[in-house]
RNA sequence: GGGCGGUUAGUUCAGUUGGUUUAGAGCGCCUGCCUUACAAGCAGGAGGUCGGGGGUUCGAAUCCCUCACCGCCCA
């Protein structure tokens, strides 16, 4: 739409966006080959979930990865950025599931192991690749030619070799054990997988008659359900309130079934009676208790949750509905003391939210402890680091204090554990053998494992299994030699332990090296309110929407902004208008020079810096500090002062001050030399600006000249950081800026119609005589920036008659033509009580012996020329507002 | 219970090893303007005792202690 002068249209993210990722792709900007022979640049994806959508998490990480991406490449670094795509066991099977029953009204045994699988491979053929095609919008710069996907052939070989290296190692052992089962998903999960979550609760006091029928104990328990697993009912050694009774028999209530009161340590004397009840098939702790006291474990809570047959009337009856029943029908025997309102921690599974069961199973396990060590001492001897760093105690915390982790999973789609076992003449496995662990059917007649691996236990081999581990191959081991370690991982701090720890552990053992060797932890994205975005609360931001709406380089620019060292990001949806605006703008900006281009035509400039004028001058020197301060600030992830400092310089010094001054006056057109250098200049910081918002670039790039057919702006040189500068010049036009502001100011302050031209007077003090000649050269400048139609420049000149005037540093303005005396004592009088107490403090610095004796000479020269500026200004003040009491 | 992070302008956030910061930016707000690149814009402006208290220091938003509130992780 056109704006009421009906001349140019805002700038239009779509056709842009949808023409360059193209050409990129076509040309193979994206492919890192090791031939070429350069030093390379690697940076590993986290593999998005097959099932997922892209959400502001992955926008604001690929943002990241794809300027630092684009960055090292335009440096002249072989950048690989590896894609990938995760089979996310669960997930992955719980949709297919869900789509099978919603359609065929099946279930997944209906269809039997081999034909879901075979749907799951249609679906993930089928939907698993819009993830990555939505990354593709945000104008991610990945080696699409390499994507890997945890379930390749290569992959599946990877992770199988990695489960019998481990086993042969004797890191990885079979065995019955207390693990924590999801009723709903009929799984174990691992102890990252499930959270502790408080929740409203009760404590039963139940009565247990003792046996010798001498009265009862009464028992305290959050979880009456488990009663029928009971093998003991247990008392702290040293609370003598219970004494006498420890070793005596109790009867189970609701059963025939005696138990035991033992005496233990674990037992809080002040937590309820005092008195526990000892389950071990299903709590912990108690597992731990039973252990000590060499009592049996009774499971009596099934895989799918409800109770099993040794419960009785209550078999079969799901675990919340029995554990109602139980303490009504408890109440009925008179066995229920009372019911305390109780908040007690539930174990909740992350993925289903079903409240988790510990359950007695034969599980898989790995021996953490010695692949833990090597990760510790690769984070503490400074091999890996951290940004920010504070995230190392997390991560030593987790692995100082490592647990074993279950890798099994009672799942049809994942990796299927590639052990053995011999069967019987039914077919049936004989457990009287023991297994064969082994990636091809050690003999016929074996049958392999059920259960498939932990998704996470193909993901940790990600850095190495892509780049073609284990295969023998010299072609892709040399890609492993030449691209691992990486250089960068970029996460966030949700996967620490169940990604990251884990990988610099796998890479340790299996290639001998570390798998990155910086971590760049994001913050998490939450809404305006600060909560996690979620589909359950519909708060979720999309970020293609956001895309369709501001586009792009918007979005990525505006998030890039946002991603301040690890912070969390409460995002406010309106402030993507920023980036909007800013490309808007720098569309905008190639127009006021881009209008005299001849096309073909190539702009060399032909002055050398000193033969530039004052602002070219400037502006040269201001580019020559930017670039080299994006730089150290990519360089040190901090992507965000980056950003804001090329916001800054692009929109600030280049448009408003720079572009100002050169453009021509209505109807005359640019002189060549000055298109060269405004070209110049707008190329090099649309350069720095690609890697955050790269599809502008690229358009206008392509614009500024001709370019030869394999050229793009994504493969150009990165500018030097070593520019050309001036910077006494730019110093002196630093001093014109404080005037002309100073004189718009008071344009603004007395009203001065903004089309009337008006006289002004600058007086300079002695000190400042070199610049008395400069400004009178640039009266140019005024007349652009501020309408100054006279300007009159000398040193300590007279007040002119009928005059308001403001001082600058030693400097006095004159604006002549206009009297308000009552505003303008009352302007300068409130600006020299401001400059008398900043006078004050300095002096008070100086007067104190110990911070001029102290203080580094450089602080203190500091403090000196602060007070000698001060001065002057206050004696103009005071001069302007004598004069005024004077008239 | 242990650990970590946060508290800065109306709002969302920057602020590096304590001193070029007289604490900045976006959005919002006020005033004026369609000034021949841009109203998704320009010019000017208001607005903060940096959560409270104490300490270290010549000097603290920044370091230390303590308290309060918010959030996260672990048990």
């Amino acid at each position: 739409m056109n704006n009421k002068r009906g001349r140019i249209a805002p700038y239009d993210p779509k056709t842009t966006e949808a023409r360059w990722y193209e050409y990129w792709e076509a040309k193979g900007f994206f492919q890192a080959d090791r031939m070429r022979g350069r030093l390379p640049h690697t940076i590993m994806m986290p593999p998005p979930n097959v099932t997922g959508a892209l959400h502001m998490g992955h926008a604001l990480q690929d943002t990241i990865q794809d300027a630092l991406t684009r960055m090292r490449r335009m440096q002249g670094r072989e950048a690989l950025w590896m894609p990938g795509k995760d089979h996310a066991g669960i997930a992955t099977q719980n949709v297919v599931e869900r789509t099978l029953k919603e359609g065929e009204k099946k279930t997944r045994f209906d269809l039997g192991r081999e034909a879901f699988i075979e749907k799951v491979w249609e679906w993930v053929d089928k939907y698993g690749d819009r993830i990555l095609q939505q990354k593709r919008r945000l104008g991610d710069s990945c080696d699409w030619e390499r994507e890997r996907f945890t379930m390749d052939p290569g992959y599946v070989k990877a992770v199988q070799t990695v489960f019998v290296e481990l086993y042969k190692a004797g890191l990885i052992y079979r065995g019955q054990y207390l693990v924590n089962w999801c009723p709903q998903d009929q799984t174990a999960l691992s102890d990252e997988e499930v959270d502790n979550v408080e929740r409203d609760g009760f404590l039963w006091h139940i009565h247990y008659p003792l046996v010798d029928g001498s009265g009862h104990i009464t028992v305290a328990t959050t979880r009456p359900e488990t009663m029928f697993g009971d093998v003991a009912v247990a008392v702290n050694p040293d609370d003598e309130r219970y004494t006498e009774l420890v070793s005596k028999q109790v009867r189970l209530p609701l059963t025939k079934r005696y138990i035991p009161v033992i005496a233990d340590y674990y037992v809080q004397p002040e937590f309820g009676t005092g008195v526990l009840k000892i389950t071990p098939g299903h709590d912990k702790n108690d597992f731990e208790v039973g252990k000590r006291h060499e009592l049996k474990i009774f499971s009596v809570i099934a895989e799918d949750g409800t109770l099993t047959e040794d419960c009785g009337p209550y078999s079969g009856i799901d675990r919340f509905e029995a554990r109602e029943r139980i303490v009504k029908d408890l109440e009925a025997e008179g066995l229920l003391d009372k019911i305390e309102p109780y908040k007690s921690t539930v174990p909740v599974s992350q993925r289903s939210k079903a409240i988790v069961e510990p359950l007695l199973s034969r599980q898989w396990f790995v021996n953490m402890k010695p692949l833990a060590e090597p990760a510790i001492t690769a984070v503490k001897d400074g091999t890996i680091k951290f940004y920010p760093r504070r995230w190392e105690n997390e991560y030593f915390r987790w692995l100082e204090d490592i647990r074993d982790w279950c890798i099994s999973r009672q799942l049809w789609w994942g990796h299927r554990i590639p052990v053995w076992y011999y069967t019987d003449s039914d077919g049936k496995i004989d457990e009287t053998r023991t297994f064969v662990v082994s990636i091809e059917q050690p003999e016929p007649g074996m049958v392999q494992e059920e259960d498939v691996l932990d998704t996470w236990f193909s993901s940790w081999l990600f850095p190495f299994a892509t780049l073609g581990w284990p295969e023998e191959d010299p072609e892709t081991q040399s890609d492993l030699s030449y691209f691992h370690p990486t250089d960068v991982l970029v996460s966030g701090y949700d996967i620490l332990f169940f990604w990251i720890a884990r990988m610099i552990m796998a890479s340790l053992y299996f290639t001998g090296q570390v798998p990155y060797r910086d971590i760049f932890i994001t913050g998490m994205i939450k809404d305006k309110l600060g909560r996690w975005m979620s589909k359950s609360l519909g708060n979720g931001i999309d970020p293609l929407e956001l895309i369709e709406e501001y586009g792009a380089d918007a979005v990525r620019f505006y998030l890039t902004i946002l991603c301040a060292q690890g912070q969390d990001i409460r995002l406010d949806p309106t402030g993507f208008q920023m980036g909007r605006n800013f490309a808007n703008k720098i569309w905008n900006a190639f127009n006021v020079f881009g209008q005299f281009i001849e096309s073909g035509k190539v702009y060399q400039r032909t002055r050398s810096i000193a033969e530039l004028e004052l602002v070219e001058r400037w502006m040269l020197t201001r580019l020559a500090e930017c670039t080299a301060s994006v730089e150290e600030a990519l360089v040190r992830y901090r992507l965000n002062e980056a950003a804001s400092l090329l916001y800054t310089t692009f929109r600030s010094d280049y448009c408003d001050w720079y572009l100002e001054l050169v453009k021509p006056v209505s109807g005359s057109v640019m002189s060549e030399d000055r298109i060269a250098l405004a070209i110049e200049i707008y190329e090099q910081l649309i350069q720095l600006l690609h890697p955050f918002m790269p599809f502008i670039t690229e358009e206008l790039w392509h614009r500024l000249r001709p370019r030869a057919e394999a050229e793009a702006c994504m493969v150009s040189r990165w500018p030097a950081a070593t520019g050309e500068r001036d910077p006494s010049g730019a110093e002196q036009f630093t001093f014109l800026q404080e005037t002309v502001t100073a004189i718009r100011h008071l344009r603004s302050r007395y009203g001065v119609a903004p089309g009337k031209n008006i006289e002004v007077t600058l007086s300079l003090s002695e000190e400042q005589s070199d610049l008395s000649e400069v400004m009178a050269n640039h009266t140019e400048y005024f007349a652009k920036l501020a309408r100054v139609e006279h300007l009159r420049v000398g040193t300590s000149l007279p007040k002119p008659p009928q005059c308001i005037s403001t001082v600058v540093g030693a400097a006095v303005i004159y604006v002549q033509g206009m009297v308000d005396s009552v505003e303008e004592r009352a302007r300068l009088s409130k600006a020299l009580a401001q400059k008398e107490a900043f006078l004050l403090r300095v002096q008070k610095k100086l007067q104190n012996e110990n911070f001029v004796r102290r203080a580094p000479a450089q602080v203190v020269e500091n403090e000196r020329q602060k007070e000698a500026d001060a001065r002057a200004e206050i004696e103009k003040l005071r001069e302007s507002l004598a004069a005024w009491e004077e008239s």
